[in-house]
DNA sequence: GGCGAAAATTAGCCTTGACTAAATTTGTCC
DNA sequence: GGACAAATTTAGTCAAGGCTAATTTTCGCC
């Protein structure tokens, strides 16, 4: 048993949903995963316990799943690669930071450990991706930057500067881009 | 139906072989693409069938099989996108040639045509890889340069300049490259 | 403390794409 | 022209990963 995309893309949904939960020890449901992935709940489950058996997750029936060590410290690898991509197809290649996620959610199973740091590197290793969020560097390391934010008034009235955006759906990123887009 | 990682690598294998057999109509037999690909013969014969139900191949049953007008269309589209991606991994990312091939197996079937074309502005539209293969342009034309090659006599023993290969296999490029690489 | 709704899992089935073993076709040699 | 070897396809099986329907567990509410 090995790596696949299908299981990248679960362990990665499991990694995202852990994190608004909060990180650490929080139990993620197979139904929020299924929803984050467009999948049915019981596929979710399948897949979850094969996370198990590839020492990746903790399964708890009823309860819902949540990482391992060993599988926080791949997810944190996925993250990494996407945002780099991420990065790369923004500063390099022109494309609107609303056009690259998808394109990066391919780009991030690619194999190739070497490939990542020749990337980085060649990106002058960038702290944060095109949309302000953090990339994690190459052991691991995340910076958050999360509790910097300030909740504006309704009605602010006055001009502000974006330099992260925590909702990165594609209205949010379009809206925004349409007002200057990021700084 | 529609594309997947397995039926474009069959499709890439029966083009490439194809153009071996001198291109056009020539007739690939189902032996021939499961060596190339790893796999058993029979495994192809199905695939190809699929391939035929795509209106990408022909298959005559015990000849062999080849490519329709749509088929060469989506192949040369595979080639652009797997020497494009080459060429970044070498003049941009600095790995050597012989590095490159599996890498740019994986990034080939990333599918986004707004990706490709940026890419290929991105590199200034070259018009070969780094083993010297011509790139396609968007618009399918392909710049043949097989007919330049000149044989060199036995115990030659002038320096020469390496501009192609055509054996790109990784011992050819490892041994070229101890010797000064492409120039 | 039990009941009903919601959530999760299990059971059973489907498709893709691989495999082995068995049949079929092709082509060569006498 | 027939027999045999090689190549190819067909038949049947398996694993991955999805689905629907049915069952089981959990939890809130009275």
């Amino acid at each position: 048993m090995a790596r696949s995309t299908n299981r990248e893309d679960h362990l990665k949904a499991l990694y995202s949903l852990g994190e608004e939960r909060g990180g650490g020890d929080a139990w993620v449901s197979t139904n929020e995963m299924a929803v984050a992935l467009g999948v049915k709940a019981p596929s979710v489950t399948n897949m979850v316990q094969v996370l198990q058996e590839l020492g990746w997750a903790e399964h708890r029936p009823y309860r819902g799943a949540r990482l391992t060590p060993l599988g926080r410290e791949l997810a944190v690898g996925l993250v990494r690669k996407h945002r780099l991509w991420e990065t790369f197809l923004v500063e390099q290649l022109g494309f609107g930071w609303e056009q690259v996620h998808d394109i990066a959610e391919q780009m991030e199973h690619i194999d190739c450990p070497e490939l990542v740091d020749r990337l980085d590197a060649f990106l002058g290793r960038p702290k944060v991706d095109p949309h302000g969020d953090p990339i994690p560097d190459a052991a691991g390391n995340i910076e958050d930057n999360r509790e910097l934010t300030v909740p504006l008034p309704e009605g602010f009235g006055h001009p502000v500067v974006v330099k992260a955006v925590l909702d990165d759906s594609h209205e949010m990123l379009s809206a925004l881009d349409a007002h200057g887009g990021l700084q």
